[in-house]
Formats: C-alpha cells, structure tokens, sequence
DNA sequence: TTCAGCCTGTCG
DNA sequence: CGACAGGCTGAA
C-alpha cells in the first residue's frame, strides 16, 4: 500500500491539522493489538502529551509528543484519517479498526485491513539509534550517494530500489514505474549500469515522486489519505497493474514477473 | 537470496 | 476454487 508519496500525503494532511494538539484518550479495538501492532505497549505513557512535529522517513510515519516519539508503518493496507472514517469513506469496517487517538476536537483513526501495518513507542532521544536501518529518503539521497551505493553492490536493479535499508520509500509500484520511465531492465545488475543510466533512473526517481505527492498519491485499491480521500496518480501510471496490456511505445503485451519476490510488468523491448 | 508466513479481500 | 495484492521478517 502507501509508498512515500502516500505516506508523504498523509504525513502533510495530518500535521495540518495536529501539531499543538493534545493526546486525551486512546481506544484499541484488536484483541491482537497488543501483540501484534504494538512493539513495546504503554499506550499510557502518551496521554496528556501535545503533538509537536510529525516527521516521515521512507515509508515510516513519526510523531514527535513531548517525550516520546509514536511510529507508524502502515504495512499494505493501513490508513490514518482524521475525522469519523464512516460515511465517505467506502473503505471503513469496524472490523478493520485497529485504534482511535482522540486529541482536543478531533480524532485519528488508524484502520487495517490486512493488518501488516505496525505501531510502536520509542524514547525521544531514540529515534536515530531504532531507524539507522534505514537508508536514506529517496527524496533526501544526492545522485553522488544513490550511485555510489548503487555500484558497491551487485543486485538485480529491482530489488536494489525496493531495499529500504539502502534507500527508503520506494515500493512495488513506484520501482515498475521509474524502471520503464527509465527504459532500464528490472532484471539488470546495478554494477553493469553506466553513469548515464543511472543518472536516468535517479531522475525519474525524484520526477516520479514528486508528481505523485503532488496528485497525492496512487489509489490502486485501498489507499487512502489522511482526509479519507483517493489519490489521483494512478491515472499517471503506465505500466504498473498493467500487464498484458500494450507497451505505451512501442505497442508490444507488456510482460509480467515475479523479481525480487514481486509482480513485476515492465516491457522486454523498451526496457534493456 | 529465496521462501513461506503474516491477514483479508477481490477478481477471473 | 486459485492467483494475486502499495510490505516486511525471519528462517532455511
């Protein structure tokens, strides 16, 4: 589900409307909650707490109280909306309501269908030493450190742009994208690319990405973003979901494949 | 580096 | 019914 773009819309959705409130009153819903979202629990810890920043990191969601810090990963199918989800929002089941957080005048409803998505809390002074996994944000990565990294290892180009403990942010939708905006072969190894090649790719990247925060996201199926609503940059996609269909090139079935443990489409003639 | 597994839903 | 889905983990 959200790949940056996505999370990036939600992050700015909700801190329009956040930052400065106060956390009253936290509900659960999942007898798993416990186990299965939470990674160290105390949701106690956070009440009376104002919300002072919201960051995002690849795909990861921060917000910063005043001294602790609530994470969330929203796995495939996670939604954060503010505002009572019924009603507009097609997507809501009270079955897939994992917890309500109830600032001053409103509240935030994280949902789940599929419930991979993950919540945690960590220590204020903890947030670099828990996330020094991750690489750097796709949009944050210079071309001279995307490159540098890209040729210090020897992997299918697919499963290097999905990594994120390389770089962060970029998910099965947005790799298929730039990787045929880019005309480059999912199957190809990064230390077989030239300088231009990799310069194409690296600018599609931050092409990519930047329109689609700005259409606000892909809404293929699930996503949604922080006021309940579909984004638009599915209609940008050329060959995500598409496979079979013709090549927008050169006309040819686009091809499908599972790399790097994914549905992969892509084109076998425009892409070498 | 592969692979099942975590879940629920939809489509053919 | 099987195949597949915006992700990630841990084990073989």
């Amino acid at each position: 589900m959200p790949e940056l773009p996505e999370v990036e819309t939600i992050k700015r959705d909700l801190e329009k409307r956040l930052i400065g409130k106060k956390l009253l009153k936290i509900e659960t819903f999942q007898e798993i909650f416990y186990s299965k979202y939470l990674k160290n629990l105390d949701l106690k810890t956070l009440l009376s707490q104002k919300v002072k920043e919201i960051r995002r990191k690849g795909k990861y969601l921060f917000f910063l109280l005043e001294n602790k810090i609530l994470v969330f990963h929203l796995g495939l199918t996670g939604a954060l909306i503010l505002g009572n989800p019924k009603g507009a929002n097609p997507l809501f089941n009270k079955k897939h309501l994992i917890l309500i957080l109830e600032f001053d005048d409103l509240r935030l409803f994280f949902i789940d269908i599929r419930k991979f998505g993950k919540v945690w809390i960590i220590e204020k002074e903890k947030l670099e030493e828990h996330f020094s996994f991750l690489g750097k944000d796709a949009l944050e990565i210079s071309f001279k450190e995307f490159k540098n990294l890209l040729l210090s290892k020897n992997r299918l180009i697919k499963s290097f742009l999905l990594d994120q403990r390389i770089i962060s942010g970029l998910g099965n939708i947005y790799t298929d994208e730039i990787l045929f905006r880019s005309r480059i072969n999912p199957l190809r190894k990064t230390k077989n690319l030239s300088e231009e090649e990799i310069k194409r790719i690296y600018q599609n990247m931050q092409e990519v990405l930047v329109k689609a925060i700005e259409l606000r996201g892909s809404s293929v199926k699930n996503y949604i973003n922080g006021k309940g609503e579909r984004g638009t940059f599915q209609e940008e996609h050329l060959v995500y979901g598409k496979r079979g269909r013709p090549c927008p090139i050169c006309g040819n079935p686009l091809q499908y494949k599972k790399i790097a443990q994914r549905g992969t489409t892509f084109c076998s003639y425009c892409q070498t």
